[in-house]
DNA sequence: AGGAAACGCGACGAATTAGTCGTATTTCAG
DNA sequence: CTGAAATACGACTAATTCGTCGCGTTTCCT
């Protein structure tokens, strides 16, 4: 692929990387979707395959995804990306609605909100430096512990300090 | 302070950006030791505490932040950058030996380094767009509920799916 | 006060990066 | 097969960014 014909297809460099970004994005959706979305298993269960599925699907691309989270800078303030994300708040409330039955709509899209952020940071940063196979599981089965712990102590309501 | 008095103290920009970074990182870990190694307030507690510090401060300093993340690719690779993220290890482990007594090395490591980056990649992400008082203090609680979830549960060692 | 050393400055040149444009190649309808 | 439209290409230029250099100002010692 020559430069000419990529300036062919976008007006500009923040056009692509903003083009490869979503598409990422899209994938992730529907990952999100294809997982959640099963209610063959127990809400849990789904949440601990998404974080596993998530964590590995960072690591395998992590060098476009590294390149792409350099690129943000020159996104950062395009309108599409705000809908882009909001795509995939949807899948998560309606989860939510199924893990949380009895929670407030607050608690629950906080805590939505809080893993997928969680999740998305937390994969970012561990997919900027190379793993073998059995640390990325046992990160990933770390932090599917903690959203578990946290969606069970909310279930239960009783959080203290 | 003009471009030629910058360089009489730095050979780069990366440098120049990397001792602001620095200096960030030092004053963050301050903050860490200063809370965490409170020995009257319960572990707990002081977590709680650490968090809704850590999330004030990452949003009042938001400006500067998010330019130095954006500058991250220039000094990702520098080797005190790896050196100096160890300087706050020595605290959060002596916390955790605290918080989860009866568990493994191994355990209190990986609980450890998420609550750490969770922390740090959410609150950075947090900043990025402005917040009222209000939302920092519910994310705040937020975070330092699902942390203490997770310690708890930990704790009492009953992780499920 | 005189002067030398240290520091501050920002216009300039070097280096890098983004984007254009004329030509070469492919596609495809008649 | 022929020619026109669409696409591919990468050397070139424009724009941006990094870092230097020489001159002016401050500091401070004698």
């Amino acid at each position: 692929m020559s430069v000419g014909s990529l300036y062919q297809y976008f007006p500009n460099k923040a056009a692509i990387l903003f083009r490869l970004q979503s598409d990422e994005w899209r994938r992730t959706s529907e990952l999100l979707r294809s997982i959640l979305a099963d209610g063959t298993k127990p809400p849990l269960a789904r949440l601990r395959a998404l974080v596993h599925a998530f964590i590995r699907s960072e690591c395998e691309e992590a060098a476009i995804r590294t390149a792409l989270s350099d690129a943000a800078p020159l996104y950062r303030d395009a309108p599409e990306a705000h809908d882009a994300r909001a795509a995939g708040e949807g899948i998560v409330a309606a989860f939510m609605r199924e893990a949380l039955p009895k929670a407030s709509d607050a608690t629950r899209n906080l805590a939505g909100e809080l893993i997928t952020t969680t999740l998305s940071e937390v994969g970012k940063r561990f997919s900027e430096t190379p793993h073998g196979e059995a640390e990325i599981a046992r990160h990933a089965d770390g932090l599917a512990d903690m959203f578990c712990a946290y969606l069970g102590e909310l279930a239960r309501r009783r959080i203290q300090s």
